[in-house]
DNA sequence: TTCTAAAGTTACAATTTAGTTACAAATAAA
DNA sequence: TTTATTTGTAACTAAATTGTAACTTTAGAA
């Protein structure tokens, strides 16, 4: 598990990286935010573990405009202690905010927390699927399916409870704006996911779209 | 959302009831740990949050041996703010660990994270309306509806509390600049969804339009 | 209170939509 | 190159949705 710590403070970042790696966890250090973009560009850490005043800029931004595009779990960790300050983070998203001083095994233990609860993995009946390694499985047996088939699932697990209308799956999937295409694609597309799966996840909203519900 | 908290200060219950009531939550104050047992017994509130010092008990224990086998979420707050008892708490399972003194504000955002509040969900009288889902349902029990009119419900939720004139309903369901349009047929419409809301909840204006009120 | 226009109600035929199956073209693998 | 797999299209079926017409009721103005 890779986690990266973006914080210009050294010492926080050496202590953290003994305390982490006992605890089976790969650390790596971004002191700035241009430097911690570069990383995210070639990387995608399991976790990251955010301060907020950083040389380079803010790291309340960096979240909105960096991590949440990318969708990794977030700890912010700062000194900054207001209750206005934390609200505000944990509103914007952050999967847990501590402020400093802090304590090394707290962190751990949120951590931990996170990342069970982070698991890119999600069960929905008898079908289950792995984003990280694309891969669906029914009663843990795995399923063949083709690549637009896999896609198609993908863009349905990725909008878990919500609505995908056809014209987002054409656009997604086709990458046509659905005005004169034709739409009996996405049917029969449907019809033979449907099949593979043999279970009644995929909800039908005649006229709306496709829909799968977690339990 | 029921929130159960159990807490023998009375004055932390009292000024949380209120708080948590601003924003939607029902709370449920239990003020030892067989008051809270007898009522979980009937109840299954969908968040505990969780004192540890109780008159008649330790509330990590009850956690351990009550909580954990119904499973709600739950958070622990408590004047125990030793790395300890935080790693402790949280390694057993607490979604959540606050400190006393706390900020009420700090609690809400922490809760709302936990429920994973879905704003885009509105509740009138009976009827509720799930903007992700697009499901309308009755006491908690989906109701069947036609695209068209999910549509004109969906219209009617988006400009609650105001009133939605024909012309606007034949120019955005229909997409006509309604002039010589066949009228009636908003109103067969409307005559069809409230038949299935079965409900009061849609009002008509004779002349004017149709409204649905927030309560 | 009466009158009238607006809204409610019911029934039915026409249309739309999704599901299904089969097959040929395109692509990837042996 | 041959073979297998994947992909897109077409034709058909079944079912639900939709719009209209004809008639009744209601609310508010005169």
């Amino acid at each position: 598990m890779k986690i990266l710590l973006i914080e210009d403070n050294i010492n926080i970042g050496k202590s953290l990286k003994e305390s982490l790696e006992k605890n089976g966890y790969e650390l790596i250090v971004k002191t700035s935010l241009s430097l911690a973009r570069k990383y995210l560009e070639s990387t995608k850490p399991n976790l990251i573990i955010l301060d907020i005043s950083l040389p380079d800029g803010n790291g309340f931004d960096f979240f909105k405009n960096v991590i949440k595009k990318i969708n990794i779990p977030t700890i912010i960790l700062t000194a900054f202690d207001s209750e206005e300050d934390i609200v505000n983070g944990l509103n914007m998203g952050a999967d847990d905010y501590l402020t400093k001083p802090f304590s090394i095994k707290e962190l751990i233990a949120r951590i931990n927390k996170i990342l069970k609860i982070n698991k890119n993995i999600i069960k929905v009946k008898d079908i289950t699927y792995d984003f990280d390694k694309m891969i669906v499985y029914k009663n843990n047996i795995p399923l063949s399916l083709t690549p637009l088939e896999l896609q198609l699932l993908n863009l349905l697990f990725l909008n878990l409870n919500h609505v995908v209308s056809r014209s987002m799956i054409l656009d997604t999937i086709w990458n046509l704006t659905g005005n004169d295409v034709d739409d009996h694609t996405v049917t029969v597309y449907f019809n033979r996911l449907k099949k593979k799966l043999d279970s009644d996840i995929v909800n039908t909203l005649k006229g709306i779209g496709y829909r799968i519900d977690e339990e």
